[in-house]
DNA sequence: CTCTAGCTGAGAATCAATCTCAATGACAAG
DNA sequence: CTTGTCATTGAGATTGATTCTCAGCTAGAG
């Protein structure tokens, strides 16, 4: 499974460049993250790692996902929950989420438009962005259904 | 100071459809609350009651937030960080956050065609929409100044 | 005024994320 | 291959925001 060797050659050149080292436990994860293109959050990973045999605790599994963020592979977002969630990143790309209320369920959008007017925005207010992101929340096709005369008026 | 008189009919209104009590924590939050436009997360507000003389314990304020929150007045957001910062509503109105990661200084903006756009793209995913926020961090005017090469290379 | 169901405050509990520190390991140099 | 050094790891403690618990308090209907 030696997949994105691009990703994997940035990764090990930001470790040198910071005086860091190449460990087996850096590798487990970088592989196992980039087996998939999955979202998950810390705990997901432990958990994944586990199933494969290797025991790495969550300390190192923060430590690890902070580095990658760092070096750019990795996203970290909060979407409005206490927890972070972690996603690939391929070079250049950059997506936003619908995230569904009902199931939990992450769908994934690019609109080149949305990000011209972003820029838009940013120039009016002289503000030189360098990162951003969009969620939009709500029921996804399956939970709308489920949930038809099922939503209650409020006094929960 | 008896503003935001349509908010207190409001919020009056849906602790009585809720069975709840209009106690004098909840009077005292909600002036504080709209006595301004500020931005604040929880211990702000806590910080502020006391400052007037008004002790208000953590749990009273969050619970406060909470039902200002299910009721539309209150907008609650998670910019990237722990805590959740909390914002007076202005009812049918909407706004998005410009987040200075140099000073924390929040700068709002509106774009009804990037509203427009996000419509669009749920129709294509046929997700209902409830709510969305769309946050872009990078340097405000101010900062961006301070920082000139400052920055370091980051080849992310 | 009374009574009851909802409130409040203090502190405990939770939960993700981060930190501490002793033991271990990567890797450059010899 | 061996060594020395300094980063790394794991287990558990810690932090910080938020939520929960529960006994005593109070709003507000009757």
């Amino acid at each position: 499974m030696k997949e994105a060797i691009e990703e994997r050659r940035v990764f090990s050149e930001f470790l040198k460049r910071r005086g860091l080292k190449t460990t087996r436990e850096r590798t487990a994860l970088f592989d196992e993250i980039f087996s998939t293109h999955r979202h998950f959050d810390a705990d997901d990973l432990v958990a994944r790692m586990r199933l494969k045999g290797k025991k790495i605790s969550r300390a190192t599994v923060y430590r690890a996902l902070e580095l990658l963020h760092e070096c750019g592979l990795v996203g970290r977002v909060r979407l409005n929950e206490e927890k972070y969630r972690y996603e690939r990143l391929r070079k250049g790309e950059h997506h936003d989420h619908l995230v569904c209320t009902g199931c939990g369920r992450v769908i994934e959008f690019v609109d080149p438009r949305i990000e011209q007017l972003q820029d838009a925005v940013c120039r009016q207010h002289k503000f030189t962005a360098t990162s951003h992101s969009h969620q939009i929340w709500g029921l996804c096709a399956t939970c709308r259904v489920r949930t038809v005369r099922t939503a209650p008026e409020l006094p929960a």
